[in-house]
DNA sequence: TGACAAGATAACTGCATGGTTATGTAGTAA
DNA sequence: TTACTACATAACCATGCAGTTATCTTGTCA
């Protein structure tokens, strides 16, 4: 049975693909890691990395549309949370990818 | 301690970020996918998607660079095949999302 | 040698996108 | 109302990148 991905249509490949490819920015990598703790206004984000507000929008735009978001206003303030933390999970793979085949290359050439 | 990825370097985030990126795509997303079983020559490739040569060339150049995929030649054929199955899982992850978040919209749509 | 087949690459085109500046749109407070 | 703050958005620019066609390069076989 197909425990993984076998077959899959178009559309739902190209949500899988805007996932990814939404997380493939090492801006919107960051604003998810400030994130990871606890829910985020824009201003505070803005405050963390340094790049315009209207940059910092439109990221979160951009992951909000995909899903990775979530959006709460109260008041002036819009807060930003993580819509679903699976995605640290996703971090951690491909961290431990690179560094083992980091290492492995490492041995290669020692 | 940080299980998850709390602070990484700008290089770090990079790879990570490049990654990702390369699994922003859905016709890397069907190679991956075709890859899943066994190793495969480009013509291979070529013959079951419905693209140029050139085309597949380029994408598998992204994918073995970023090292998702691992090359082997024997003769005049080239073989490619997945480098670290793990990825399967981060789509796995990634298509449990959106059918959570897509039927937590039906509900609250119905 | 020459002919051919499998892949890689170059050059090009059009579209997507990250970044900026400037402006618009709530919501609050006087 | 006016003034201010937080955020979103529009317009624009430069770069990146998917796809194409045409041209290497490499290996095999006559």
């Amino acid at each position: 049975m197909p425990k993984s991905s076998k077959v899959l249509s178009d559309a739902t490949l190209g949500l899988v693909a805007q996932r990814f490819r939404a997380m493939g920015e090492p801006m919107r990598l960051r604003l998810l890691m400030l994130l990871q703790e606890n829910e985020r206004t824009v201003s505070d984000l803005v405050a963390q990395l340094h790049t315009s507000q209207a940059n910092i929008s439109k990221h979160l735009q951009v992951l909000t549309a995909c899903g990775l978001l979530a959006r709460r206003k109260h008041g002036l303030n819009v807060f930003y949370a993580i819509a679903d933390p699976r995605i640290f999970d996703m971090c951690d793979m491909v961290c431990g990818s690179i560094k083992q085949q980091h290492s492995e290359r490492a041995k290669h050439l020692g």
